[in-house]
DNA sequence: TTAGATGCAAAGTATTTGCAACCCT
DNA sequence: AGGGTTGCAAATACTTTGCATCTAA
């Protein structure tokens, strides 16, 4: 907990920008959300009048661009959840049919490949997000809309 | 083109939908865009008042559940794309700091690994994106953000 | 014929903007 | 001190919904 203080800090420090408090509480709505991504209405909820909506809006920018943040693609819309550097390396696997997300930490081969594609390419690949689509065990025999 | 009609018809027949007016305009926005991902906002641009706003949304998610088309997070917003089997295969490679897409189209070494993935945990995979995130060639010597 | 699809209209949400006041460094 | 940040307030833009009408099969 400190320590993804400490990198959020001089995240900040790094590109010259301050150290506010609209900052830091964002920061902290994203690491007590349990990782769960959330989108910019629902922490314009969460933060519950503290931050003005605008505020919100542009740090989340920000944040983005500083790799503190990153978007994922949840079905229909995109959420944002804290980067790797605090988060930790996963994917998703969500099916088609009941929406289930799976979380997945274990995929060497998979990030081996995407580092290897990058180097070819001369692209400094920072991280990546993997959304595997596709039908369940539940769902493999249902497949009609429903 | 003729068989991207065919195969879009089906779908909509096997799963007893109807070939409208609106949905053949639908598709074809999306066939005339040149596999640029588009957001529900600019197809309703796009359309220029030949369906309406409401129709277009429906349609979007119907689309997606037939596999049709498919979501991608472009940078702050969710887009979306003809799926692979009119687009075909491939991935993007993000810049955090100008935006610049770069599509990918050979990749065998990471498709061969989702493939195994997927397997492995009973998952029956039909299509995934890839987003890779870091800083393209001219972005890799300045990264504070502007 | 008729279940499903659309248009309309309006409500409900979400996002962006300019500018004055404020607070980090 | 001074420029980056924020809050405010209002304007835009986006998305969803219910219901009557229409249309593809």
């Amino acid at each position: 907990m400190t320590g993804d203080n400490e990198i959020f800090k001089n995240a900040l420090k790094n590109s010259g920008l301050s150290n506010t408090k609209s900052r830091r509480q964002l920061f902290n709505i994203f690491v007590n959300s349990g990782h769960k991504p959330l989108s910019p209405a629902e922490i314009v909820n969460f933060s519950n009048e503290t931050m003005d909506r605008s505020t919100i809006y542009r740090n989340l920018e920000t944040f983005q661009k500083l790799n503190i943040i990153r978007p994922v693609s949840i079905g229909w819309k995109i959420k944002y959840e804290l980067s790797e550097e605090f988060h930790g390396h996963h994917h998703h696997m969500t099916c088609i049919k009941c929406g289930k997300i799976t979380t997945i930490h274990d995929d060497t081969d998979i990030d081996l490949a995407i580092k290897n594609l990058s180097a070819k390419r001369g692209f400094q690949a920072i991280e990546h997000t993997l959304d595997i689509r596709g039908y369940c065990n539940t769902c493999q025999n249902f497949k009609n809309p429903g």
